[in-house]
RNA sequence: GGUAUCGUGGCCGAGUGGCUAGGCAGAGGUCUGCAAAACCUCGUACAGCGGUUCGACUCCGCUCGAUACCUCCA
């Protein structure tokens, strides 16, 4: 595994070998939910990307230090209320304090991405909490000679900044276009330049969510965040920022330019964007109205859903794309999620038994012949590295692995075999790029209490029984009933096997 | 209008200048008491039109189409 790992970075937009600033440590850093709202497909992309990005640099033996934060201030409400704070509006019309919605939401938020198995940051900093992180940056920002305040709030200057530096370079825009097909917004009358954006925004009256600062009793623009708590927590210079593409501009660009500014450099070497989940080609998200919450998913509650789908076939979904495709959303799709990743399970417990059964020893006693080691299988597992090293490949990695999937039924079903040390090494792979890299899980397992299992090899031992009897009424019965009870019985020719039926039981 | 990304077989989705992606669905077969599962075989896809090339789905141009973003909206 001598190859280098290769990430596409969008600045440059291209690929580059990845070379952390200082090794073995990693700073990354994504832009986490903002909490308004139920979590939807649309924040699952981000979280299991990043997670996938973070599971893999640690298989690598990278120290990460992994940061999302959680976003509870400062997002305008775009449409009906100019200039009101989208969790201040939610809460007055719930009748609840701002932050408890905001800490009602994030729960829901670390409830969801725990069910998709998505490894928790090291830290996971709220905006609310990094106010004076906020106003220093937006104070040297002034400083600097980039900002300027007009009525109790501080705006960037972009065409200052544009002299000295590029304000586009991340989205690929130029100032002047940018200018010229603004559209027109009620309340910019105090920017200078359309194209500035908010660093502090003075609080009307009845903005509930506010805080003091030198400028006035108010609250930070929307990117000031991420350039205070990166700093913070990361440093002034740091490895990966990663977020959706839809941030790309103005969020992030605003946020080189915060950093360039503040700093005197920028604080990124790679910038990371996953693509969006789509519903009938269009974007899923909150402001179309037209998403699915992770809840309604696991629930099948939906209308547009025909039935429940769980965390795992989610998982297994969006990482049997690429991150930077835009992945659509279909219940066919899904399903055909949910039967792949049931039958790459399968194969994993027959995988297990077959080690079970054939620990290695013995084999020439009992017959068998020792096959000689399968060059397939270094192949495929190298193969497997190779496509997280060419920019996290997932569905490379899933379709290697279903080459595998194929070739551990081969040897179940005695069509072909394996030498002990082969299993072992299969298994190895399997088990580390299934559970470990990819982040999935046996849901189907968990089920299986030592209770339930010595019950069925109970049962299915009385029904082999009635089968070498032939008596077909028994055993075919004993089949069905436990059909019923959501078991399906496998006979093969080890003897019957038996799982739970659906994912979700 | 600008910027960016993209258009692959029934569906979802990789990828490459000439060599099989993979999953799901479908057809045929093998195995099995039946069933299920599994295994084998199959469809010869790459928006359209030009160009470069010995050769392009892959490079270039144009056309058509789609999506995202365009100031405080993941």
């Amino acid at each position: 595994m001598e190859s280098s790992l290769f990430l596409y970075n969008t600045l440059s937009r291209r690929k580059e070998k990845f070379e952390p600033l200082n090794p073995p440590f990693v700073g990354m850093y994504v832009c986490g939910p903002t909490v308004y709202g139920d979590p939807h497909l649309g924040h699952a992309r981000p979280a299991i990307t990043f997670d996938l990005v973070l599971r893999y640099l640690q298989h690598l033996d990278y120290k990460v230090r992994y940061i999302r934060n959680i976003t509870d201030v400062g997002h305008l409400e775009h449409d009906l209320d100019e200039g009101e704070d989208k969790i201040a509006k939610k809460a007055r019309l719930e009748q609840l304090e701002p932050m408890e919605v905001a800490q009602y939401y994030a729960d829901r938020y670390f409830v969801f991405m725990d069910a998709l198995n998505v490894k928790r940051p090291s830290i996971e900093p709220r905006a609310s909490g990094h106010i004076i992180e906020q106003i220093e940056f937006i104070k040297k920002i002034l400083e600097a000679g980039f900002g300027y305040e007009v009525n109790g709030s501080v705006y960037f200057d972009t065409e200052k900044y544009s002299r000295e530096y590029t304000y586009g370079k991340l989205s690929g825009r130029v100032l002047e276009d940018l200018l010229s097909n603004t559209r027109e917004l009620e309340g910019q009358d105090e920017k200078r330049n359309p194209a500035d954006f908010a660093l502090w925004k003075k609080a009307q009256p009845e903005h509930i969510m506010r805080w003091p600062s030198p400028w006035s009793d108010g609250f930070p623009g929307w990117h000031i965040e991420c350039s205070a708590m990166g700093a913070r927590y990361l440093g002034e210079y740091f490895d990966i920022h990663g977020g959706g593409m839809d941030l790309l501009f103005p969020h992030h660009e605003s946020e080189i330019a915060q950093n360039q500014a503040a700093l005197g450099h920028e604080s990124v070497k790679y910038w990371m964007h996953n693509n969006m989940v789509t519903i009938n080609g269009q974007k899923m998200g909150k402001s179309l109205g037209n998403f699915i919450t992770l809840d309604e998913f696991f629930n099948g509650s939906h209308p547009g859903l025909t039935q429940a789908y769980s965390p795992m076939t989610i998982r297994f979904f969006i990482l049997q794309a690429h991150y930077k495709s835009t992945l659509d959303f279909s219940n066919e799709a899904l399903q055909a999620a949910e039967k792949g990743l049931k039958r790459l399970f399968a194969a994993i417990e027959s995988l297990d038994k077959l080690l079970d059964r054939d620990p290695g020893s013995g084999m020439q006693d009992a017959g068998f012949h020792y096959p000689a080691p399968d060059s397939r299988l270094p192949a495929l597992r190298d193969a497997c590295y190779e496509a997280m090293n060419d920019d996290f490949n997932s569905p490379i990695v899933i379709a290697n692995l279903f080459e595998m999937v194929r070739i551990i039924n081969s040897v179940n079903d005695k069509k072909e075999s394996l030498s002990a040390d082969d299993l072992k090494l299969l298994k190895q792979t399997v088990e580390t790029f299934v559970y470990e890299i990819l982040g999935l899980k046996n849901e189907l397992s968990g089920d299986n209490s030592e209770y339930l299992k010595g019950l069925m090899e109970l049962v299915l031992k009385i029904r082999q029984d009635s089968r070498e009897k032939k008596d077909w009424g028994t055993s075919d019965q004993i089949r069905d009933t436990l059909q019923k009870l959501q078991i399906t019985v496998k006979d093969g020719k080890e003897g019957s096997i038996w799982e739970l039926k659906g994912i979700n039981g």
